[in-house]
DNA sequence: ATCGCCTCCTGCGCGC
DNA sequence: TGCGCGCAGGAGGCGA
């Protein structure tokens, strides 16, 4: 499941191959995605890229006369092939041939995923527009998330999860960034101090970075390899843990559903 | 404005 | 061994 880590290797390994290519074929093998694939996505034919950016978990792919916004869901990938003999696999959704010869892949299994047409002459797209703070931004930083926590009484780890606050929290790394914070995922946000919102932005930074970091070392699977791009397993100290012991105190790890989502925690180090 | 539930879809793991 | 069931999950949309 790409988190904003996952997303921004990705990013970084698509960008060299699209950079300041033309895009000479677009094939659209399933249209219908999370949102149906518009028409108007034809229009990238024959269109040069001029940049490869994120904005939280969404990748835009921008040429002259527009962009195109791809959002990977949680079991989508974008892959590069250099050899042309590569056969598609079941799930590649759309396969975008490059000038240099290479071909991106859209590839995702469960459709949760997205792909639309944006044109430059258009306001910022809906699903830009209301999005908070990057994470890794200063802008994100200990005021904001007092500001925005402030009289709230939904729990501190779905307000995090809520990208209008701040992108790219998923549910991972909301579980684990409370941990490391020594919050307790349902407290209501409006009871988390000052000083603990100093402490959570402080560690989202931390293991987004973190995360980022290990993904460098993964950047070559995004071409020509088999099975998942290079996604990572970062060391988790409570997600997936339920039952284990808690690797600062020994405790066992408690998991409980909040939001829909399954959420774990440390009942001794998280208050 | 805020909250919480629903929905999309497939793969996987579990129990029998 | 094989089958069927239920769950997982990002995040927008919507009803209350």
């Amino acid at each position: 499941m790409p988190e904003l880590p996952e997303v921004e290797t990705t990013r970084r390994g698509i960008e060299p191959y699209l950079l300041d290519q033309s895009i000479t074929s677009l094939t659209i093998h399933q249209w219908q995605l999370r949102w149906a694939i518009p028409k108007t996505i034809k229009q990238l034919k024959n269109q040069t890229i001029i940049s490869v950016d994120r904005r939280g978990k969404y990748i835009l792919i921008k040429t002259k006369i527009g962009q195109a916004i791809v959002h990977l869901g949680m079991s989508g990938s974008l892959r590069i092939c250099t050899d042309n003999s590569e056969p598609r696999r079941k799930h590649d959704h759309v396969e975008m041939q490059l000038s240099n010869g290479a071909l991106l892949r859209f590839h995702d299994p469960r459709r949760f995923g997205c792909l639309l047409w944006q044109k430059a002459d258009e306001p910022t797209h809906k699903l830009l527009f209301k999005l908070g703070p990057e994470p890794l931004t200063d802008e994100f930083d200990g005021a904001h998330l007092i500001r925005a926590t402030r009289k709230r009484k939904t729990a501190i780890k779905n307000l995090i999860m809520d990208s209008h606050v701040v992108v790219g929290v998923g549910n991972i790394y909301a579980s684990e960034a409370l941990f490391m914070a020594g919050i307790r995922p349902g407290r209501a946000a409006g009871r988390v101090s000052h000083a603990e919102c100093e402490k959570l932005v402080e560690a989202i930074k931390k293991i987004l970075n973190q995360s980022i970091d290990q993904g460098g070392t993964t950047l070559r699977d995004f071409v020509n390899s088999d099975g998942e791009p290079g996604y990572f397993k970062q060391s988790l100290f409570v997600y997936g843990k339920a039952g284990e012991d808690c690797q600062a105190c020994k405790a066992t790890i408690k998991q409980k559903v909040l939001g829909q989502r399954s959420t774990f925690y440390c009942t001794t180090c998280q208050r």
